[in-house]
RNA sequence: UGGGGGAUGGGGUAAUCGGCAGCCCGCCGGCCUUUGGAGCCGUGCAGUCUCGGUUCGAGUCCGAGUCCCCCAG
């Protein structure tokens, strides 16, 4: 079988395509340049775009004796990720570049070329399990990447290939050890890619400008305090508020209003939810019956929750059993079906649009 | 310059009858993390307006001063 490696630089992705080659596929490793400015060396292994990320991936390559390619991607990435994370936040909303980039990027422009140029498949290097079409969490659980891959179609999962999923990250790294990878120790990447500096209220400002405005007391609808522009804030936050109501309690913010420039605060007995109204969902399968009695998670590393699915509006809504906090309109929630032998299957995706 | 109220870390506030100055924000450090200035941890940083008095002991009581606020001009 023809295959597609994509190769990030980290470690994850290097021992994939070498577990690909040693199932003796006929491997092609491909790494891809997603940042605009990469001429711009970043020290620090963080990211996934650096120039040294795409000598690291190439240096793998090599040692595989696989050819290797770099991809442009640039503008792809820059137009169906970066853009729409600023039109969401400019919107009210909290986006999830990660899994835009998956659905977008990794699985829609790489997975459609590497299709268009002969090969059978693309490999990564997530951590996730993939069996008969079947995707399920990683036997890892603490390194269980199966949250952002939720938004894959089962069209999309027909040509994608985890080789890791079955082994934990400690032995990810083994190998890449055994195998002398000089990326066996390079640190986890983390945060968001385009944002190296982690400053992500900053970035936005860049490219929003100031647009200030109140920030509201629920319980009392007074005003107190002010921001310079709703993008800097996510339902759910707590920090950065820059507010002292002074009865010495925490605030956390419940709603953002872009139109009215409106940043909601209350306390944390206001801050919990019951249940989430979604957009149109996305499946990894055949569309299941509902109602179905599920488990959601609402975050990469969110513990799951047990949930009442329900059709509405085109959506879904979708009944916690418990109360839950910080779910931001914009956000994934991503439902599983439970497999404590096989590993929790991952039904679908949907974008939360609204939360009470 | 009439009367009343108040001064507590960088900001906002609490402290019973006078008895270890606490909380929220902020900052710093750490943890976690392919989304979020999400979350978690820290014996971390930092304060009783000034002077004097009472007392074993004062943020608290007494006197004076300084500054601020409110009502009445």
């Amino acid at each position: 079988m023809r295959v597609l490696a994509a190769m990030s630089g980290g470690v994850d992705s290097a021992v994939a395509a070498a577990l690909a080659v040693d199932a003796g596929h006929d491997v092609t490793g491909v790494h891809l340049a997603l940042s605009p400015d990469r001429p711009t060396l970043r020290s620090g292994a963080r990211g996934c775009c650096s120039v040294e990320d795409a000598h690291d991936a190439r240096r793998v390559a090599d040692e595989l004796g696989i050819p290797f390619y770099v991809w442009d991607l640039a503008e792809r990435f820059a137009e169906d990720v970066v853009d729409d994370f600023v039109a969401e936040y400019a919107a009210g909303r909290t986006p999830n570049p990660c899994l835009r980039c998956n659905e977008k990027i990794k699985f829609s422009a790489v997975l459609d070329r590497a299709l268009a140029l002969g090969f059978d498949a693309v490999v990564t290097g997530h951590h996730a399990r993939l069996a008969d079409g079947e995707l399920r969490r990683s036997v890892d659980p603490a390194k269980d990447q199966s949250y952002v891959l939720g938004v894959l179609t089962a069209e999309q999962l027909a040509a994608a290939r985890f080789p890791l999923g079955s082994m934990t990250k400690a032995r990810v790294r083994e190998i890449a050890a055994e195998r002398g990878f000089g990326v066996a120790a390079k640190p986890d990447s983390h945060d968001i890619c385009f944002i190296p500096d982690g400053d992500t209220r900053g970035f936005l400002a860049r490219r929003l400008g100031s647009q200030p405005g109140p920030v509201v007391d629920a319980a009392t609808g007074a005003t107190v305090g002010e921001h310079d522009g709703t993008y800097g804030f996510t339902v759910g936050q707590r920090k950065g508020l820059g507010v002292a109501v002074g009865d010495q309690r925490p605030r956390y913010v419940l709603g953002i209003e872009p139109v009215s420039r409106t940043v909601t605060v209350g306390t944390a007995d206001l801050a919990g939810i019951g249940e989430v109204r979604t957009g149109r969902p996305t499946w990894t399968g055949a569309a299941p019956a509902l109602p179905l009695r599920a488990e959601v998670q609402l975050r990469a590393h969110g513990t799951p929750v047990a949930c009442q699915v329900t059709a509405a509006d085109g959506g879904l809504r979708i009944v916690f059993a418990e109360t839950q906090r910080g779910v931001a309109p914009g956000q994934s929630a991503v439902l599983y079906d439970p497999d404590p032998s096989l590993g929790d299957r991952v039904v679908g995706q949907a974008a939360v649009q609204t939360a009470s």
